[in-house]
This record gives C-alpha cells, structure tokens and sequence, in this order.
DNA sequence: GAGTGGTCTAGACCACGAG
DNA sequence: TCGTGGTCTAGACCACTCC
C-alpha cells in the first residue's frame, strides 16, 4: 500500500514519513482544511506505531504545514506555500554569503583587520577578560560588482584562532564549519535604522538623507559560547531583513 | 528525594519536570557546562519513564539552556542568562502592546479608520478576493505622553468582523482571543528603513534626514488564514527590533 | 566494552471536540 | 457517547563517544 520505499536512507523513521506525508500534501492529495486521517489509521499504513506518527506530525506542525487540535483531528494550513517559502529563508545559515540564494557573486574587500584588546561593551557580549585579544574586521561585500554591505565584525582570537586574509576572503563560516569542526548554535540580531557614518558615505556611497539598515548579530556556538559580534549595515534600498515569528510555544 | 510538589497543575508531567530542572539549573546546582544526570537516572529521579524525561530535556534544549550530544550527554549551556532574556522578548505576543515589558502607558489615537475594496497587493497578501472589504486603519502609538510609533493596518472585515472605535483604542489582539475567540498562529516579518513619508513628518516629527525604521507583517491565524497586513513605522532612534535565530531544525 | 542519547513499540488512560 | 489527539509506560535495539 503506502509502504516507505526508504531503501538505504539513514533518516530516523519518522523524519521519512513526515517527508513522505509533506509530500503528499504538495502534490494536493490533501488541501487546505483537509483533515488527515488519525493517527491509529497513519500508524497501520505506515505499518509503526502512534508515537512515531506523532513525531512526523509534531514536524509538520511546527514546519507550519500543519495544525493539530486535540479531540478534532489534523489539518492542512491556508497558506502553505508561503509558510514553506518563508521557512526556507529562517532555515538558512546566519552570515552575508547566504542572505541571497547563494546565486549571486559576492566578493569580499578587507578594509580593516587587526588585533586588539576587546573595548568593555565587546567584554561583555563575548564573555571575555580585559587581556583576551579579538580580530577587529571591516569587510566590504560587493554583489556583482556593486557594493553591498558594510560587515563590521569582532571575534575572540582564543574561540576562533587562525583567521588570516586568505580565510577572510573566501567564508569564516565555512572555516568554522570545516577546518575547526565546531557546531554553530542560535544567534542573537538587533535590527535598526542609523544615519550613515563615514565608513557608508565612503564605501556605500551615501548622502546625509541616505538612511541605513543595520543589523547588529552575536552568533553562539552549539555549547552557548559566542563567538562573533558584528554589525551588517546596508543603505535602505538594498532590500529588508525577513523573520517568520514562529506560534508561540510551551516554555 | 527529588518528587514534584505538583500538586493540582494541569501541566503535563514532562513540562513540570522542564520546569523543575530549568529552575535547578537557574539556582547555579548545575553551572556553564555541566553534564546533567543521564536519561535514567532522571527517571528513577523523577518516578517516570525514560520517554518523558526526554520530552522535558527537549523543551530545556528547544529553549536554549542545555544540549544533548548522541553518546555523550546534556549539558548546560555557557549563556543561559542571555539566552533566557532573549526567549522572553521572542515569547511575546506580536503587537506593538507588548514590544514594551508591558510597563509603558500606551495611548492609541486613531488617524484613519475605514472601509475598502483591497488593492492588488492587499489581495495577494490576505488571500482575498476583488470584491472582500478591508479595514484601513492608521493609529499613532503614544507611548509615556510621547508619539513613538504609526501603525497603518488592512484587515480583511470578513475573517475579523465587529471591529469599532472601541476596539481600536484598546486592543485588537485581544478582541480576537477574547470576543472572536480566535487562536493566532505564525507571523511572518520584514524589516527595513525607509525615509520619512508625510505621516512620518507630521506625527513622529521626522525631517528629511531621519531614518525610519519600518516593521512590516503579515499575521495568520492558527489554521494560516491571514488576517493582518501592517507597517509599523518609527524613529531610528526609538529602538531596534529583536530577533532570536534558533539552531536549525530537522526539516 | 561501557555508558550515553536517539529511536521505536504496543499497548494504556486522559482531555477535549462534536454530534 | 464516540472519535480524536495528548500523555505516559516499560521495555527494546541502535548509534555514538570515550565519561
């Protein structure tokens, strides 16, 4: 019947029929207010048991899919399309090189990189002594040929040891990932409206009346140390920061 | 022993247990980095099964203040202070009632109430026909005495009918929970700056080289009906938003 | 190999919604 | 009252790290 045709897939079970019900929903078998069958039906087509079908439908349902209500049933959203769309965008990595869908030529311009002593307000946002030295970095992106973003950036040297130009240029990121081999946790923005500084004005071509966007960020590693403190400014007309503000849960 | 003091909470068993090991760990029994007792012994600890015990460390992980690595342990993380701060504002319901802790004395004076035909851009957005009116609503937030934000709103008269000046000048979240009895779901939002319009000017005493900061959004209810399209506009220098990125999920 | 978390089962009872 | 999802159990096996 509805058998999992999984073969070799390492995915937990439930992650595979989540995908697989997913599916089925995009393909329109089941649309919007549909109600899926209950989870006693789900367990004997997949041949598992409730429990695991409540894992799969736990992550439709916070994939944003979904709904459940208790004593009703399981039903398909009004607007998944977007919601997935939007998922997409919070589900990427944090940093300039993904902002666009990864098709675009960014090419990176150092401006400044150095190390110092962390200023009190560094101190307190990455966790560190007076005496622990930080990369202070300025970086200007360009997106084919235009330029982008003004990047701003302070890492502790102890988390993140061995930044050099050539790492700059290409992805710290990717540094972090590959040759660290740390795991990158939450971030923490604060998105806000400035008047362009010297740095804009030069790098950004900005007047008096040219508003910025900045959005100020302190990225965590997976174990809640950080390890970046750094502000992104952008002239107003290059675009908007997107959040999807995910229902309210328990905790 | 460690037995709940529960008593007559209807919470479930694993979301008091979250709550009980949050508070432990809050109370420095547990410090930045940590290993938590493991999974069976948190049962016996807890009379339950292993089962619950990772329902609870779940919730702990999904909130930021421990993680769990396959073979290893939970562990609490370096920056729960922060991270707990940080869950709060996110935890919040979407508004501008409640960007404030709630403190400030808010004043709504409404600017603009009516009712239209949706543009071609409102339809879209609401999933709406031509011919569904829409409230257009313009109402300046008064915050301490002081203007601090324009909110310019469409809502769709057929999926939240009944609204009135009343309303307006309390809140319209609240008439939705508690008159509509409605649940409100995801929001998805997008921030930008912007230079000032004539409203910005006239009510936020904006000139031509201060920045505004605009929170536009689009709000759905639990089943993903939209049913609120907004711009919230103001001074750069009346704040920043705030955003908490999680650790990328499963799907 | 011992110890840990991740997954999964086959049941059970409870809370809630709807007719 | 019946059907639904929510919770919970007491086990089991597997994947992973290294206590």
């Amino acid at each position: 019947m509805d058998k999992l045709q999984n073969g070799g897939s390492n995915m937990p079970l439930y992650q595979d029929i989540a995908n697989h019900i997913g599916e089925t929903i995009r393909q329109g078998k089941y649309t919007a207010g549909d109600r899926l069958p209950d989870q006693k039906k789900l367990a004997e087509q997949f041949k598992t048991s409730r429990m695991t079908i409540q894992k799969a439908l736990n992550i439709l349902n916070a994939a944003g899919m979904t709904y459940s209500v208790q004593g009703s049933g399981t039903y398909v959203k009004h607007n998944i399309d977007e919601m997935s769309k939007l998922n997409l965008r919070v589900d990427q990595y944090v940093g300039t090189s993904s902002l666009l869908g990864g098709k675009a030529k960014i090419v990176s311009q150092v401006i400044k990189f150095k190390v110092d002593f962390p200023t009190k307000d560094e101190q307190e946002r990455l966790h560190l002594d007076p005496g622990d030295p930080v990369y202070h970095i300025i970086r200007l992106r360009n997106v084919d040929g235009a330029p982008f973003a003004l990047e701003h950036t302070t890492m502790p040297v102890g988390v993140i040891p061995g930044i050099n130009d050539a790492v700059l240029h290409k992805s710290i990121y990717g540094y972090i990932r590959t040759n660290l081999k740390k795991v990158i946790g939450a971030a923490y923005r604060e998105i806000s409206a400035d008047k362009p500084d010297h740095y804009d004005k030069e790098y950004l071509h900005c007047d008096d009346t040219t508003p910025v966007l900045q959005t100020f960020q302190v990225v965590y590693l997976e174990d809640g140390t950080p390890f970046e403190y750094s502000a992104t400014r952008r002239r107003y007309d290059s675009g908007s920061v997107t959040v999807l503000v995910p229902r309210r849960p328990h905790m």
